[in-house]
DNA sequence: AGAACGATCGACT
DNA sequence: GTCGATCGTTCTA
């Protein structure tokens, strides 16, 4: 199955977010594949952005897996119950990573409506709010810190450029997207870098 | 040992 | 638009 290789994460994390944009996240779960298409990341660099956890190198046991090599899946709790998936880039020992922020579904799109919303029925308004969040994401991918330092190279979770590359039908993604850059979600205290214009998303041209 | 806080979400006005 | 939930992580002492 091709995937997308080590190489890949080994790079700026700046290029890697927006080249993750369009990618295919697989899930393998209990022999079902879910999956989606990456529609929304953010950016964060340890050397240099406040917002990072791991910010001047800052090493513990929860920033671990941002030190690890790239390739890694570093996920975290956040506000006490929710997760977030990052994909770790740059070279083993640079701590940064690509935020997963929203999908668009591709794949098992029933048994992440379960994961996320259990035996109530899909309405117009939890169709639009499905995947667009970062913990939402991960509800439906059944991804918690159990999940922390997966390696994004093997068979539980993965990226490729196309469905087909993971044995999926193929998908037919939007015409007229553009990639749109701008300031980061909830990281107003992190005094010069709340500005950084590192949330990349993929929109409709108007 | 204790306190403060958070890369969010959903319910509610 | 506002606000509370909920608990691991981090820092201070």
């Amino acid at each position: 199955m091709a995937r997308l290789s080590r190489d890949f994460y080994n790079q700026d994390t700046l290029d890697a977010a927006r080249q993750l944009l369009g990618k295919y996240l697989i899930r393998r779960l209990d022999g079902r594949s879910l999956a989606g298409r990456i529609v929304e990341t953010e950016a964060y660099v340890g050397r240099c952005d406040k917002a990072c956890h791991a910010y001047g190198y800052r090493r513990t046991a929860r920033t671990e897996a941002l030190f690890a090599p790239p390739g890694t899946a570093y996920i975290y709790l956040i506000y006490g119950m929710y997760h977030c998936l990052n994909f770790v880039t740059e070279p083993e020992g640079e701590p940064a990573a690509v935020l997963l922020r929203a999908l668009e579904p591709v794949a098992g799109a029933e048994v992440m409506a379960r994961l996320r919303y259990g035996d109530k029925p899909m309405t117009p308004y939890r169709r639009k709010n499905f995947l667009n969040g970062p913990g939402k994401v991960c509800r439906a991918l059944a991804l918690t810190r159990a999940e922390n330092g997966l390696d994004l190279t093997g068979d539980a979770l993965f990226l490729c450029d196309k469905p087909e590359d993971a044995g999926l039908p193929p998908f037919s993604p939007p015409a007229g997207e553009k990639i749109v850059a701008g300031p980061r979600v909830g990281v107003d205290y992190a005094e010069e870098a709340r500005d950084f214009p590192w949330r990349f998303r993929l929109l409709q041209e108007v």
